[in-house]
RNA sequence: CGGGGCGUAGCGCAGCCUGGUAGCGCAUCUGGUUUGGGACCAGAGGGUCGUAGGUUCAAAUCCUACCGCCCCGACCA
């Protein structure tokens, strides 16, 4: 794309209404557009980073065996009243009326929805597991949405539910879910930390927190060091695996706040590996088995008897992602963004002098810009006449991970090239290709 | 929902106390000179001052109501 010709409404002041620095940059950036309290727009720059976020966690998912399905935002009352959450759920949920005056609901989760589709379908336990997900937007009516994205009304987010005929088959779908997750989180770069977490209004007893380190992060957190060292590369979706995988976190102690014990995390973490910290919450999986299956009458034949299925809901904040990326990336006092190459909204950026009088460093970036285009690598040309310095700055902001200079020395065989915030290399422009499809 | 604050050009703000018909910086447009970390000169465009009502010869400014947004707290996959 050319600079001149995309719409990234770039800002040069902060606006005041933003605190936190994933909010501010991507107010600055043009990223997202406030619409109400805690509701966006997302333009273009803002959206593309979403969709790749989004492909990585739908790959990821693919990967264990989950199916992707898609549910309607828009919701009836009625299995609600089933499960005994209408009532539950209280002020966060959106409530709506049609013009028959039924009362429907805009979706904060999926449970009942997905339960309802699975009981009027999957009659055997020979169908069992099933694992099924969608990307979706969703709803919560927050007392005080803050923060842009981080902690808004309607946001985007995967939510993906198992089926199981027993407890030891619905931990397997769980642990597969967990490992799913370690992968996500680590293909955009992010280290986060399983924590044994609250089930809150969906219930159950056994969840966990994926959480991102960041002070400005709403989750408190208590963990031990050395669970950043675990290794999850050569689990697979085997059991004994998945098993030894869960044993290798549950050795240490990490917990959110409402599970946090003073005594037991000193007694299990010694002092200088405790880490007290707040953290933002990118995923969280749960297991409550018939909770839903139950009132709801969800239920499959197994040898004659009548079993209700076992179930676990596992989230993951897509929208949210975005700023949890920036909050972890972004340095604010040099204003540098670093985005993961594997979400970066281009891959590269082609960064020229240019002078209306003399066209040839225009035509020289063209070139450039065609052979990467060429190359399948996603481009941006700044073809605007902004100084040089201005466009560096500018480019530090957007943080785009690969920069071509093309300045008044700039020579016919070799350009400046460099990974954002680090020294250039001059290149030919084969190589440079080679390293940004090493990148990838 | 309790407490506080704010709504004036795309963004950041001044003007309001003491009423007299709207201004600054950045951004935008035109022309020119520039160019290695957010350049300079000259010119130009852009606002029913959140909305409605009231007081007044006259309201961005005073009064009333409403709406919206932000912050702290409580709440929260």
């Amino acid at each position: 794309m050319l600079f001149s010709k995309v719409f990234i409404p770039i800002l040069k002041n902060d606006p005041t209404e933003a605190k936190i620095k994933s909010h501010k940059l991507m107010l600055r950036l043009g990223m997202i557009k406030q619409s109400s309290a805690g509701i966006y727009s997302w333009l273009p720059l803002g959206f593309k980073v979403m969709k790749k976020i989004e492909d990585i966690v739908r790959e990821e998912q693919n990967r264990i065996g989950a199916q992707e399905i898609l549910m309607p935002t828009i919701q009836s009352s009625e299995i609600w009243k089933e499960s005994g959450r209408y009532e539950d759920y209280g002020e966060e949920m959106l409530r709506i009326k049609d013009r028959q005056n039924r009362e429907m609901l805009y979706g904060p989760t999926n449970e009942e929805l997905i339960t309802d589709i699975f009981r009027n379908s999957i009659k055997s336990y020979k169908s069992l597991p099933q694992l099924l997900y969608h990307i979706q937007w969703k709803f919560r009516d927050e007392l005080r949405p803050r923060f842009g994205i981080m902690r808004c009304r309607e946001f985007y987010m995967k939510d993906a539910y198992s089926f199981d005929i027993s407890d030891d088959d619905a931990l397997l779908s769980y642990n597969k879910f967990f490992l799913s997750y370690l992968r996500t989180f680590k293909r955009m770069e992010l280290s986060a930390i399983p924590m044994a977490a609250d089930t809150g209004p969906i219930g159950g007893n056994l969840s966990h927190e994926f959480i991102i380190l960041a002070d400005t992060g709403e989750s408190k957190i208590y963990t031990d060091k050395r669970i950043f060292d675990v290794d999850s590369n050569l689990t697979t979706i085997e059991k004994n695996s998945l098993d030894k995988m869960r044993n290798d976190f549950e050795k240490f102690y990490s917990v959110t706040d409402e599970k946090f014990d003073q005594k037991i995390f000193e007694n299990k973490v010694p002092e200088k590996y405790r880490i007290k910290t707040k953290g933002i919450e990118v995923g969280h999986i749960f297991y409550f088995g018939d909770k839903y299956s139950k009132p709801m009458n969800a239920s499959v034949d197994f040898n004659g008897k009548k079993e209700f299925v076992k179930m676990g809901s596992y989230g993951v904040g897509v929208s949210r992602l975005v700023g949890a990326i920036i909050e972890a990336k972004y340095d604010e006092k040099n204003e540098i963004m670093k985005w993961p190459t594997s979400v970066s909204p281009y891959d590269c950026s082609v960064i020229p002098l240019l002078n209306k009088n003399d066209k040839s460093n225009l035509e020289k970036s063209m070139k450039i810009y065609n052979f990467l285009k060429n190359n399948k690598i996603d481009t941006i040309l700044d073809d605007t006449y902004e100084s040089i310095s201005a466009k560096m700055k500018k480019f530090n902001l957007i943080g785009i991970p690969f920069q071509i200079i093309i300045g008044k020395k700039s020579d016919e065989e070799t350009f400046e090239f460099k990974k954002i915030g680090e020294e250039p290399k001059k290149l030919k422009i084969e190589e440079i290709v080679k390293i940004i499809k090493n990148n990838k």
